[in-house]
DNA sequence: TAGTGACGAGAAACCGATTACAGGAGATTG
DNA sequence: CAATCTCCTGTAATCGGTTTCTCGTCACTA
C-alpha cells in the first residue's frame, strides 16, 4: 500500500497524490475528492521513513538518560513530551545506566536514525567529540557544560548547595555531611563547591569525612546513613543529593530507630513523593523536574526553528522549602 | 556525508562499501581495507533511515502508555528497555493521558513511524480496527483483552482481587470497600469480578456504595478516602487498585488521623515506594513490574523473529505480601 | 586448449515518498 | 488574433542506502 497504488486507484499521477497529503499548491477540486475517495478506500497512510529520507526531516527527538524509572527523568521527560508532542515530535528514549560505553552507543543511535533534536542528561565528559560529530541541536541537562558551547538546562546546584547548608549553620549546625552521588559528575562538583563557599563564608573547615560521593540510589543512602551512625564523632546534620539517597537514609534511620530531627537533621534535594504520609516534613530543595522539562521542550522547539542562533544556558534558582526535619541547636 | 562520498574516497563502487560495512558475502582483503580506511576518514555513519526505507525494518519499538511518569509504567518500559536493547532494538515512547484521541493519535504515528513492534496498554477498546490496520506485531500488556486475539501479557487481577477480599474475609472483614481505576478499564472489570466471586463464595451480599471506580491517581484515593471517613456505615477495611490510589489514602489517613489497621484495614495493588520508611507495612498485592516487563521484551524479541506463530497470553499469577495493615476482627 | 563453474565487483533497479522541471490548457493582454 | 502568462498536472530525478543482475577473471577439468 503506497501512494502508487493510491495514484493508480485515483487515476493520477503520484505527484498529485502527494500534493494532495499535504496540501501544497491548489489542487483542481475533482482531482483532490478523486484522491481523498481513493486515500480512504484503500486506508492509505504514508510512510514516515520515505519522507524522512527526501526530507532528512524525522519529527523525533531522541532522550538520552541513566535510567528512565528515576522519577525525576520520568517526571522531565513526560514534561518535555507534552510542550513538544502538540508540534508533532515524538520521543526516541535510551538509558545508559551511567554507562559510558551504552552512552556512547545511545548518541550513535539516535545519530543513526537522524533525531531532528537530541536531549541528554550525559554521564560521562568524554562525549564532546561525539556531539560536535551529529549535526542535530543538542541540550544538556542537569549538567553543567562550562566549557562546552550548547543549549543547556539545569538547575544551580552550587546555589542549592549553599543555600542549604547556610540554612543549617544559621540553625547552629558546624558539622554537616553530605551523601550525594558520583563525585565525576559536574552537577556533584557543583554541591561540592557551594558546600566550601558555605563553610568559607562561615569561617568554618570542611572534614574530608563529611563528604560522601558514591551514587544516586537509595541503596547507597543506607549504606552511608549506617555508616555515619557509626562514627565516633557524628555530624549533627546531613544534606542528601537526591530523593532517592534521602529515601535510603529515612529507611535505614527507620531501621536503626534513629530519630529525625531529635538525633540527625535532614535536608534533601529533591521532595520525596510521600512527604504527606509522614508527620516528619522533609526540608527540601525543590529539583523543578515540571520546570525544567518545560524548559528543555520549549528550548527545543524555539531551536529546531531557528538553529543558527547561539546557544543558550537556562539556569533555573530553586528555593528551599521548609519542613521540621532541621533540629535548632544551641549555639555554644 | 553518504556512503558514495565513501565509495568515491576508497575508488570502489558503492555496493562494494554496503557490502563491507554489512560484511556480508567476501570483499578482496585490500579493498575491504581501503574502503574502512576511507570510512574512518571521513568518521562515516550509516544513514538507518535510507536502510530503513529499502529493507522494511526500522529497529524500533513503540511503547504506548498513559502516562510515563508512573512508575508502574516506567518500571515495565524500563525492563522492556533492557530486554530488547542488547538486540538492537530503541524504544519510541508516547503517553496518552488517558485520552483515547491522544491514544488513537500515537498508534497512528507508531505506525507512520514503521515501527518494527508495538506496546500497548491501551485505554480504549475502540482502537481493534486501528491495531489491525497496521501490520507489525502488537503486545496488550495490563489489560485483558478476551475478544481479541492477540499477544497479551497481564496479572490475572481477577484472581488477585479475589484473593486480596479473601484475605480480609478471613480475617473478620465482611464490609470491604474498593477503590480503584476507571470503571471503563477490563482490569477494573477484573477486580469488580473477583471482588463478587469472594462475596459468591462466602454467601454475602456487596454494596453497590463500597465500589469507588474512579482513577489511578493519589488525588481520587485522598477524596474517595475522605468521602469514606464522611460515611455514616464505614467499611472495616479498604483494597486499593494501585499504589498511587494508596499513597493517597495514607496521606488523607495521616491528615484526618486516621490510624491504619486500627480504625481500618488497608490492602494495596502494589507496593508503596516506601514501605520500609514506615513501621506500618502495607499487605499488598504485587505488581510484578519486572515481570511484566521481561516477559513483555522477550515476547515481542520472539514474535520479531516468527511472526507466524499463534498469539500467545502470559498470565502472572501474584502473590500477596503480608504486612501489618490488616486488623483481625473479632467473629460477632 | 576450450569449456565450465565459482567468485567477486560494478551497474543499475529499488524502497516510497517529495519536488524540480517541463509542457499543455486556458486566461489575459497588446 | 497572436503572444505571453498562469495555473495545473505529470514525468522523472532525488534522498541514501541495499540488492539483484550482469559480466569479467581465474582456476579447474576434460
Amino acid at each position: 500500500m503506497t501512494i502508487k497504488d493510491v495514484a493508480r486507484e485515483a487515476n493520477v499521477s503520484v505527484a498529485t497524490v502527494s500534493r494532495v497529503i499535504n496540501n501544497v499548491t491548489s489542487v483542481d477540486k475533482n482531482l483532490r475528492i478523486r484522491v481523498e475517495r481513493a486515500i480512504e478506500k484503500l486506508d492509505f497512510k504514508p510512510n514516515q521513513i520515505a519522507k524522512s529520507l527526501k526530507q532528512d526531516i524525522t519529527n523525533t527527538v531522541g532522550i538520552i538518560v541513566a535510567d528512565i524509572s528515576n522519577s525525576f527523568f520520568s517526571g522531565v521527560i513526560r514534561e518535555i513530551e507534552r510542550t513538544i508532542n502538540p508540534e508533532g515530535y515524538a520521543l526516541l528514549m535510551a538509558s545508559t545506566d551511567g554507562n559510558v560505553q551504552k552512552e556512547k552507543d545511545a548518541i550513535e543511535m539516535m545519530h543513526a536514525k537522524r533525531v531532528d533534536g537530541l536531549v541528554i542528561c550525559h554521564v560521562s565528559d568524554d562525549i564532546e567529540a561525539l556531539i560536535k560529530s551529529i549535526s542535530c541541536p543538542v541540550i544538556s541537562f542537569d549538567r553543567n557544560t562550562l566549557s562546552h558551547i550548547r543549549d543547556t538546562v539545569y538547575i544551580n546546584k552550587e546555589r542549592s548547595m549553599y543555600d542549604a547548608v547556610t540554612y543549617l549553620l544559621k540553625r547552629g549546625h558546624r558539622d554537616i555531611a553530605v551523601i550525594s552521588g558520583a563525585k565525576g559528575l559536574s552537577t556533584n562538583f557543583d554541591r561540592y563547591i557551594g558546600y566550601m563557599r558555605a563553610y568559607y563564608d562561615w569561617s568554618l573547615m570542611a572534614r574530608k569525612e563529611d563528604l560522601y560521593f558514591g551514587e544516586f540510589t537509595k541503596e547507597y543512602g543506607k549504606r552511608s546513613f549506617e555508616s555515619i551512625m557509626q562514627r565516633d564523632h557524628r555530624p549533627t546534620a546531613i544534606v542528601t543529593g537526591s530523593a532517592d539517597i534521602t529515601e535510603g537514609i529515612l529507611a535505614k534511620a527507620n531501621e536503626l530507630k534513629v530519630r529525625i530531627p531529635e538525633d540527625i537533621s535532614l535536608v534533601s534535594f529533591g521532595a520525596i513523593s510521600f512527604q504527606d504520609v509522614l508527620d516528619l516534613k522533609i526540608t527540601y530543595v525543590d529539583e523543578m523536574y515540571i520546570e525544567i522539562g518545560k524548559n528543555i521542550g520549549e528550548m527545543m522547539l524555539s531551536r529546531l526553528k531557528s538553529p543558527k542562533i547561539s546557544p543558550r544556558l537556562i539556569v533555573l534558582e530553586s528555593g528551599i522549602i521548609s519542613g521540621n526535619s532541621v533540629k535548632t541547636l544551641d549555639e555554644t
